[in-house]
DNA sequence: CTCGTCTATTGACTTAAGTCAATGCAAGGT
DNA sequence: ACCTTGCATTGACTTAAGTCAATAGACGAG
């Protein structure tokens, strides 16, 4: 399992692989069954996860009383990101994992000492975190401009496996459609 | 103008004054006139940007030779995250100004130095871009669960000056809609 | 001042997605 | 094996947004 992390850090960083090694023993890698929450809507969260194996869905409900899926994770992807905009960095959304997973967690009370022991750590982390950044903004930009049929498409071509992993309604709140429409879609595409 | 950028920095770093003098004085700050165009959709950018005063619009040209809006950035708002999920880097979209601006001018080749002259920067831009992402999601997940009336009442409460900022069909294209049904929804909402 | 261009509004019509309700199906529990 | 539960599909109907076209206002150029 460690090799995906040495071969995902080889791609970000410029560390020796004794450096690596030394970063990677101090990282707590842990598995998690379908079903078990990360942290729940309204908490602080205390650990960011990057997943090795597995499929995590972030949703929240809102005023209505409505489950809304936000976003799904799955390999090699980071959960890292969580509402540092507001001023009781509470979480928006629940994370809970889709299916059996593996991931690493990293303690948030941690992150500022690793930075200081590892300076070349903030730097990767900057850089994932821009490459992220840029993909969540094209994903947006593309999503503004087309249409749920479209957007399905989209969802097809990109992340084909993601029909297989995950319930079809969940799928149908995270593009933004209802069930039924998903449905009718699913069917007028073949 | 520079007193902008001190008050913002404070906000960001422990920096003592002097140190942010310094690099302050590093710093290019420039005025465009509105509808210069910083750079176009397919350059690789050599600068990123940080808005003192003005209006930033990016959109792209889409496969069928319609452009699409899908930002605008104001006061305060920074545009530096782009493409660096593409191997060669080059922009997605085309960024305009939409009004007469002062935006500070950041080097992109000199990014790395100035990052190694003061480390202490490269954590306030990590934390700044962390804050962004995390409200780029979170319009993001905004954006996904609402329906268009919805999102035009949304950006009448969250920025209503840009209404009268830009001119009516760029945001309709920016809220996902046509501007005919932004001009009815705004007469159905009053 | 007038012309031309660009933009916003309005109307008539079409269409795709939403809503509500019924049915069918598969998985899990007892 | 049975029942329950939750999910996907389908149908009938409604509605909001898209499309196409016409009009009218604002603005700048000449």
């Amino acid at each position: 399992m460690k090799d995906i992390l040495y071969k995902y850090m080889s791609r970000w960083t410029s560390l020796n692989e004794e450096d690596q090694q030394i970063i990677v023993n101090e990282i707590r890698i842990e598995e998690f069954t379908k079903g078990t929450v990360l942290f729940r809507q309204g908490v602080i969260p205390t650990a960011c996860y990057f997943i090795l194996e597995g499929c995590v869905r972030q949703y929240s409900i809102n005023e209505d009383g409505r489950e809304v899926t936000s976003n799904f994770y799955t390999e090699e992807q980071a959960i890292a990101i969580f509402n540092h905009h507001k001023p009781d960095k509470s979480s928006d959304y629940t994370f809970v994992c889709a299916e059996d997973s593996v991931m690493v967690v990293g303690d948030l009370d941690l992150e500022k000492d690793m930075y200081h022991k590892h300076p070349q750590l903030e730097s990767m982390t900057r850089r994932m975190m821009e490459q992220n950044f840029s993909q969540v903004q094209e994903e947006f930009a593309a999503f503004i401009a087309s249409s749920p049929e479209e957007r399905v498409k989209t969802l097809l071509m990109k992340r084909p496996s993601l029909i297989d992993r995950v319930p079809q309604h969940q799928l149908a709140s995270y593009l933004g459609i209802t069930p039924e429409s998903l449905s009718r879609i699913k069917k007028r595409i073949q």
